[in-house]
RNA sequence: GGUGUGGUAGUUCAGUUGGUUAGAAUACCUGCCUGUCACGCAGGGGGUCGCGGGUUCGAGUCCCGUCCAUACCGCCA
């Protein structure tokens, strides 16, 4: 419904124009705006953004386009809040001054393009909430270079609209503040990232998407090869294998901001296209490659955060299991674990003399808790996602009395010596649970989060990063009963756990290693295995034939043949690191195009069904639906 | 594949023990208003209570199924 065509039958021509304008307007505006503002006076729809202009322009003349954000009508004056990408403007109309320019500007809607003509002017009544709330523009001439429908949601910071609509009409979304900030905040993040890589001797190379499907690791996304009937290509779960070749090929230092596909299931913090800064460098060590990550890092803090962070801590995995539960901890407050298991053998109580494991955590100034908030602590671990039986809790009270649920079978004597390993104070509380050693612990690293958030000690202000180092080289499927790379069968091991490969495999350990962030892993990569001897005897270990190994990873050893260096690289997940600066609980708001929880894109309904033709062309026929 | 939460006006939500014509705010439309900026005031339109079945004299409300959304578990080298 276009009450006013202000241009009939130029409207697709004037549209085509303004997309071509503004389309080179945004790739030029970033690095424009920083070093001279002015620059941009010679475009043809505007001379000035909604975002620029101060008391200082007072009397210039301007012509400024944009969205029609807010009209307020008090009668004899209208005001119109311009919105574009830099800001707001409010444009003035009087009708003493010009009746008929005040007349069109009532009839305008909320979101209509338009372009305005006039003089900026120091408003009487100003205000101090914007940045160009000192100026107002007396209009003195309007266009509408488009109408628009009533939007679905209202496109302000604070929108009525829930997600699932805010999807449906991204395009919509994003002209809001919040969002369009989060996408600046990439933009820059990434931007920063080259430069520091750049002034490091990096490379960016970019390697393809169309790949061949590898067994081990996620489930591919596939795509039918047309010429090869039959066959398959995969999209790349990462550029791995071209990162350590373009290593062979003598790069020396490589890196890509890359798109990287997993055919999973989805989650908050995950999505099945995501963008990775995917690095490899050649002669190096594990500490080299630290050292220029945490560079990085640190770079990324100072540039665009302006926050200095200290030297990383380093934490092993092994010790990060003991300590946290986690092999991300959330180093942002203590509370690490306590085991228990020798001080509370021996007492008649069942649960913990069965137990592999007893361990602790100790919650400081929380002796008061209600018993409703001990059996909500209580519910939360026998939740099944976290799947304890139950909560055993001891009281260190304000009086020095210890207090437990387990009073039957200990005395206060003991409860002491529980109270004195976990360094317990009076006025703390005392969380305890039991079991299988490894469960047990990722059990009591929930409850440690839970009690974190709940005592505000997670500050999404407060940033805490963390190296997890010296990963186990391999996993064991107690199912299939075989071991699987733990990171990729292309990390080396540590040379002096070499030898464990034959005799107890889970037990050696890999130069592999983790950034995390306020309990977010931001990052892995590892030390390569850069020998073909070594690379053939990881893949045997990993139950790879000798024939099998040189179908899906010959082209590799084959080059490692040829003189491959020493080498190793990282890979930092790009949305996670947005998402963690912008303080956001979902990648999907620092993702300009995300899917939905079902991998769908709700906006432009993808996947969707093809065409028989196609696929005929393809030689693929689809099995019936299953009727049950 | 599993568990939890949700689905009511364009939108965000409320809706009591199952009981009269399903409400509020906001958005939208109309009128009034010359310094608003969350403008204000008056009025108006707007509903297949996700869908299907069942229980009942009577269902937005209870039961079963199903679809959609979302968080998590499995999965994610």
């Amino acid at each position: 419904m276009q009450k006013y065509n202000y241009f009939p039958g130029f409207s697709n021509l004037v549209s085509f124009f303004c997309f071509n304008i503004r389309f080179t307007q945004e790739l030029c505006t970033f690095a424009l705006l920083k070093s001279n503002p002015k620059q941009q006076n010679s475009f043809m729809y505007r001379n000035s953004t909604c975002g620029e202009l101060r008391l200082a322009d007072a009397n210039r003349e301007v012509t400024l386009a944009g969205w029609v954000s807010k009209i307020r009508k008090m009668g004899g004056m209208t005001f119109i809040d311009l919105r574009d990408r830099y800001g707001i403007t409010q444009l003035s109309f009087n009708q003493e001054v010009n009746h008929d320019l005040c007349e069109q500007a009532n009839r305008l809607g909320r979101e209509w393009v338009v372009q305005v003509t006039g003089t900026v002017k120091e408003r009487s009544s100003k205000n101090t909430n914007i940045p160009t709330g000192d100026i107002e523009i007396i209009a003195s001439q309007l266009t509408v270079l488009n109408a628009s429908q009533t939007p679905p949601f209202t496109i302000e910071t604070e929108t009525d609209g829930g997600d699932e609509l805010r999807m449906k009409y991204r395009y919509l979304d994003l002209r809001r503040n919040v969002v369009r900030q989060n996408l600046e905040l990439r933009h820059r993040m990434a931007f920063e990232t080259r430069r520091y890589l750049n002034e490091r001797a990096f490379l960016e190379v970019e390697t393809p998407v169309l790949i061949g499907s590898t067994p081990e690791g996620a489930r591919d996304f596939i795509v039918p090869s047309r010429m090869n009937q039959g066959e398959f290509y995969a999209l790349p779960q990462s550029p791995q294998l071209f990162k350590q070749l373009l290593m062979v090929s003598g790069f020396d230092r490589y890196f890509q901001i890359v798109k990287c596909f997993r055919d999973e299931d989805l989650r908050a913090d995950r999505q099945p296209e995501f963008t990775q800064i995917d690095c490899e460098m050649s002669f190096v060590q594990q500490e080299d490659v630290l050292n220029t990550f945490e560079g990085l890092t640190k770079h990324l803090f100072k540039t665009i955060k302006a926050i200095d962070i200290p030297d990383f801590p380093r934490i092993s995995y092994a010790d990060a299991m003991k300590q946290y539960g986690s092999d991300k901890p959330d180093i942002r407050f203590g509370m690490q674990f306590t085991e228990l298991k020798e001080l509370t053998t021996g007492h008649d109580f069942a649960v913990f003399d069965a137990a592999e494991y007893v361990g602790a955590i100790c919650a400081e100034g929380c002796a008061a808790y209600t018993r409703k908030q001990l059996d909500e602590l209580t519910d939360f671990v026998k939740r099944p996602q976290i799947g304890a039986k139950g909560l055993i809790y001891v009281r260190y009270n304000e009086d020095g009395t210890l207090k437990s649920s387990v009073d039957k079978f200990y005395g206060e004597e003991v409860l002491k010596t529980w109270a004195a390993a976990c360094h317990a104070r009076p006025g703390d509380l005392i969380l305890m649970l039991a079991g299988e050693t490894e469960k047990t612990q990722k059990q009591l690293g929930e409850l440690r989060l839970e009690m974190g958030s709940r005592l505000g000690l997670r500050d999404k202000n407060n940033y805490k990063c963390l190296w997890v180092v010296d990963f186990p080289l391999l996993e064991k499927d107690e199912e299939l009963n075989r071991f699987f790379a733990k990171h990729h069968p292309f990390t080396s091991p540590k040379p002096e756990d070499i030898p464990l490969l034959d005799t107890d495999p889970g037990a050696v350990r890999a130069n592999a290693y983790d950034l995390v962030i306020n309990g977010v892993e931001i990052g892995g990569g590892s030390i390569r295995i850069h020998d073909s001897a070594l690379q053939q005897k990881m893949f045997s270990v990993l139950g790879f034939t000798e024939e099998k190994a040189q179908q899906q990873f010959g082209f590799l050893m084959n080059a490692f043949k040829y003189g491959a260096p020493p080498h190793g690289g990282i890979a930092f997940g790009l949305d996670r690191f947005v998402s963690i600066f912008a303080g956001l609980d979902s990648i999907r708001d620092c993702i300009a195009f995300p899917k939905n929880n079902a991998g769908r894109d709700v906006m432009i309904n993808a996947p969707s069904t093809v065409e028989q033709e196609q696929l005929d062309e393809l030689g693929i026929m689809l099995k019936p639906e299953k009727k049950d």
